[in-house]
DNA sequence: AATTTGGTGTTACGCTATAACATGCCACGT
DNA sequence: ACGTGGCATGTTATAGCGTAACACCAAATT
């Protein structure tokens, strides 16, 4: 993403979180800030070192409660099979969305596809399950690694 | 699972692993009769004490190493947000799986929906994605936790 | 017998995540 | 203005998950 869409996002985040009363404090604006910056999804890790460049040490406690902030809002997605954090594509509107993930280059692309979300939702219904939460990632190939490797 | 049909599980494994010219060998085997015990997923340090019990001190690889072959021969499944392993619930047709998961008591159950497989094949395709691996897990309250919860 | 192959044992380490406690900051009521 | 309560952050230590690299051994192959 470029400067100027991370600033429109940033913004956007400012303002739903007031909306909400809740506070987009300086870390958790700067860790957002990094994961919209990079297209692909950043490790826990990564993002600490980054943090690090600016403020010092810091430890991995400090990350990980601003993921988690960033979670509870949705402004962010957590890619379960990478151990990695994305931006959410919509942050307007709350959702639950799937993920394709290259095993080789790891490009990751969030797809929304309704059907998915309720045919697990009823299947978890018929059950008595009371789904909260979905986690649909498929790995493969990406059409470049896909074309590299012929 | 009761004794007998772990047995019964164990042969049927033994059997298809040697027409396809695979070992079973006695960890191998061991490592799959720990997992079909226990109803619940399980983590690749809990096999291990267990394996330890019987053998003395062992490294983390031994276990990962037969978890890796099980998974090779979809004789069992990784169940991605646990970061733990459970049986297949039929290992003699080979399939994608969903999982239904309890937060509350670790519950796990396996479905096996193919519209939901076909649903995420096709979205891949029309992307140019080849996808080679899904993974599908709704979690939130199981139906006994749902009620003790009120 | 020599070689190759595949499985296991062993040590050490890296990455991911959280518990527990200390500190700091800010909004609020009085 | 003052204290206080609640939330955010800093800090240290540690738990949990996973793998790299090398040594050893046994069975299969030549």
């Amino acid at each position: 993403m470029i400067a100027r869409q991370i600033e429109t996002a940033l913004s956007r985040a400012q303002v739903i979180c007031k909306r909400r009363g809740a506070r987009l404090t300086p870390v958790r604006r700067r860790v957002l800030e990094l994961i919209l910056s990079s297209d692909q999804p950043t490790g826990a890790y990564a993002l600490l070192g980054e943090l690090q460049r600016g403020r010092g040490k810091l430890g991995p406690p400090t990350v990980y409660r601003a993921l988690e902030f960033l979670l509870a809002h949705k402004l962010i997605h957590k890619v379960e099979t990478s151990s990695a954090f994305i931006a959410c594509a919509d942050i307007e509107h709350p959702h639950e969305s799937q993920f394709m993930i290259c095993d080789d280059c790891g490009a990751t692309e969030e797809l929304r596809d309704e059907e998915i979300v309720e045919s697990l939702r009823r299947l978890g219904e018929r059950r008595g399950f009371a789904v909260e939460r979905q986690v649909v990632e498929a790995r493969g190939l990406c059409p470049a690694c896909r074309s590299a490797q012929r």
